[in-house]
DNA sequence: ACCTGAACACCGTTCAAGT
DNA sequence: ACCTGAACACCGTTCAAGT
């Protein structure tokens, strides 16, 4: 008989996770607290002692992951070099969890997420960047909008709250996923659109 | 007495204009089928009548209407100028509607929506751009980026489907309520921020 | 401390019925 | 053609209760 109780004493993380499977497996729209607590063997409000504020903060925490991102600080690098690899790791992330991305595009940062703005800043600053704020905002805005259009052509339709998708097979998340019909290249072209404006938007950043 | 029954005969038109009220008012967590129904003096199944697929085509809508913009062809006009007028109208209508943000973000284009897009591409290759159709692309990540970090620092917490706002005065719609809080100049730093990467994303854009 | 069960107010959507 | 009313399956959240 399977072994019926050491039932992974449930975590905020654990929590998490399982609503980022569902959220990009099924949709934002069918996140719900008891499919939810069925996903991870559980009564739904037994998730209200992990997340006091319930579903506001389920919702905050997925924005919040998706958008936290970290590129530990190499004192030799360029401003350049520096932005790139920020604006790289920003993209991964927001493209490996295409069903919270409404929830990442439109809650402003909060907690992990904003302590990743400042760490950003801060590298690009050192890196001899005058106005390393605005510039962060700038990069943010580029990593966004590439994004929101990426997902949007990879015809993910999931819309933030109703989605269209009824059982539609939808691809996996991650950005392996988001290939051309091809198969042999993973939107290649997304990835050249990506990396060209990025260097568009660093000499637009360049100090006159 | 006042007049009980010319109760205008409930339309398309009528239920998104609504529907767009609630959303930006309170959030669109808040938007709801018998709210919907009560705003426009109706039960809520009235709606279905007018929107078949119930929620979701609203969302659609809603999602459509804020993403269809129209720049009038100017044969005279350059690419560029071609470029900014649609970019700035773009930004203006997402603005205006903070509150479906996050459905025009995702929502892929549909309708009306995408045959602005085809106009616009239409009218940048008059002008003698090339590449049109990447072109487009690009503005339209550049404005939706753009769009997305304004909205999140207007502080419009307002998540697509959780929102954090609970009966909060939040400002009424318009880019004008996104005014910075000395009240004078109406987020001009923001306004800059947009015209001033709208010119080095149409620098990247021009042929090698 | 952590989870359950029942309960409450609300939600989207259907369907037959009214006019 | 357009709208209503009742009904159904589901939702988020509370609260007292179990262990």
């Amino acid at each position: 008989m399977p072994a019926k109780r050491p039932p992974v004493p449930l975590s905020r993380e654990r929590i998490i996770e399982a609503a980022l499977h569902i959220a990009d497996g099924q949709g934002l729209r069918r996140l719900t607290m008891r499919r939810l607590g069925d996903a991870l063997q559980v009564e739904a409000m037994a998730i209200y002692h992990h997340l006091p504020r319930g579903k506001e903060a389920l919702m905050d925490a997925l924005a919040e992951h998706v958008t936290t991102v970290a590129v530990e600080p190499s004192g030799a690098a360029s401003w350049q070099e520096v932005a790139r690899a920020w604006a790289r790791a920003a993209r991964t992330a927001l493209l490996d969890h295409p069903g919270v991305l409404a929830l990442a595009l439109t809650k402003p940062p909060r907690g992990t997420a904003l302590m990743a703005i400042r760490d950003q800043t801060e590298q690009l600053a050192e890196a001899g960047l005058d106005d390393a704020a605005r510039a962060v905002r700038t990069l943010r805005a580029f990593v966004m909008g590439s994004v929101a259009v990426e997902i949007q052509r990879s015809g993910w339709a999931a819309g933030p709250d109703g989605d269209e998708e009824d059982a539609l097979p939808l691809p996996e998340p991650g950005p392996a996923a988001l290939s051309g019909p091809g198969g042999a290249e993973p939107a290649e072209e997304a990835v050249d659109a990506f990396e060209r404006g990025l260097e568009a938007v660093l000499r637009g950043l360049a100090p006159a």
